[in-house]
DNA sequence: GCCGATTTGTCCGTATGTATC
DNA sequence: CGATACATACGGACAAATCGG
């Protein structure tokens, strides 16, 4: 629970925007009325403005106001935004989740993946081949390279479970910044005989190198992704500077 | 040319970063010595430093310092982020842009339309096929949808150059926002017969609308991208709120 | 374990600039 | 032109986390 005041305010303009309290095109209240209703200083006022202002949900304009571009009607059902793991990503869209580990090792990083994951040569990782199911159908195949003095005593059991619960409520591992890129490629062998593909003959692939609050990237993940059920989602805004 | 402060401070640590005069993984000077550095208050130096959080490039640690997470290694040669034309890209990336108009008409938006683009019913609609090449190779086959009375005396030829140039340059038109939404899909009859896909048989579809500077949605558009030269660049940073 | 120094996080108040109406 | 709105910048205060002695 954030007791931050610019977190409170973020949330109660998110909610009033949610709920058409404004309406979609509507000027929000300027920052001095927001300084009268919230009792706060300006600064904490912008900052929560701009944190909408990054959701997309308003935008600001010099001298004229705060416009609510929020469309409700647009929203989406399976969204891939932010931080957010399978798990916590089904739970929220009430599908049943399950998750089955097809490979469980230890590696020692070569050349090669180096390259690949940007682990240095000689770090010690989990390998991991994991496919998960919403509702009974497979979506997802992950190969998770997880660094081993970070993630310790990962096993089997937990990857079957959620590895980013055992993170942040075993391990209190925070995870800070994650770097991804996304492409498509070409189905493998693997993707072809785990996942129910039909006609498509190429996936969508996240792949993605995780930090944690010491700054250490401790994860390298690919994730592919079976093309229909694949949604990413970004608001970019242009930057001054 | 930003005459910001903060943004001339920003500038300066990011080359730093880049090139590597601050080394990946170092701690970059407090926040009380870049005040002294730069001769400016803590919210300058602060909001600086957010800018570089938002691009990857640090990291902040409460108590410890702001850490350089930026590999340089790892940077790629094709990238599409933030809001940038066609032509923009292309040019950064040293290759030879041409576009071919296929389509060039005007519509009405009628209810179905109104769904896929999130134009009002009724509005008043430039819609274009355009087929965008690097190097000679089809990469890119853009459906855009212009509201008329934003995107005013739109011509084929302007079409052929570029159209973000005659917003910014002759209608002057600022573009702020942009939200974008990334899928895989199965091509279609245009997508084979324009783009050489080989053997894939989908291909990387990013829709997005673009808002100006009075939070008016002026432009719906849906690019289809040849997979094999598809890349989407993200950071994302775990929000505090 | 404690304490003090350092560092980032939150919050406040004020002044000035710039764009809009 | 004045009033209103957001944008930039400064300075100060205290909190929270970290680190070394």
């Amino acid at each position: 629970m954030p007791k931050e005041k610019y977190a409170e305010i973020y949330k109660d303009l998110k909610r009033k925007i949610e709920t058409e309290e404004y309406a979609f095109q509507e000027l929000l209240p300027s920052e001095n009325n927001l300084i009268l209703t919230y009792d706060c200083s300006r600064n904490t006022i912008r900052r929560a403005v701009s944190a909408l202002v990054a959701d997309g949900y308003v935008q600001t304009m010099q001298g004229k106001g705060v416009r609510n571009i929020f469309q409700p009607t647009l929203r989406t059902s399976f969204t891939i935004g932010g931080i957010e793991s399978f798990k916590e990503s089904a739970i929220r869209n009430n599908q049943i989740p399950k998750t089955e580990v097809l490979c469980f090792t230890e590696i020692t990083t070569d050349p090669k993946i180096s390259n690949k994951t940007g682990f240095p040569v000689g770090s010690e990782l989990y390998y991991l081949q994991r496919l998960h199911y919403l509702d009974d159908k497979a979506l997802i195949i992950n190969h998770n390279y997880f660094l081993k003095n970070v993630v310790t005593n990962l096993t089997k059991e937990i990857a079957e479970n959620s590895i980013y619960e055992y993170f942040e409520n075993i391990l209190h591992i925070a995870i800070v910044t994650s770097k991804r890129i996304m492409t498509v490629e070409k189905m493998t062998e693997i993707d072809e005989k785990y996942l129910d593909l039909g006609d498509y003959n190429c996936l969508a692939v996240v792949s993605s190198q995780t930090y944690n609050s010491d700054g250490i990237m401790f994860e390298y993940t690919q994730s592919r992704h079976h093309p229909e059920y694949f949604r990413f989602q970004d608001n970019a805004t242009r930057r001054t500077i």
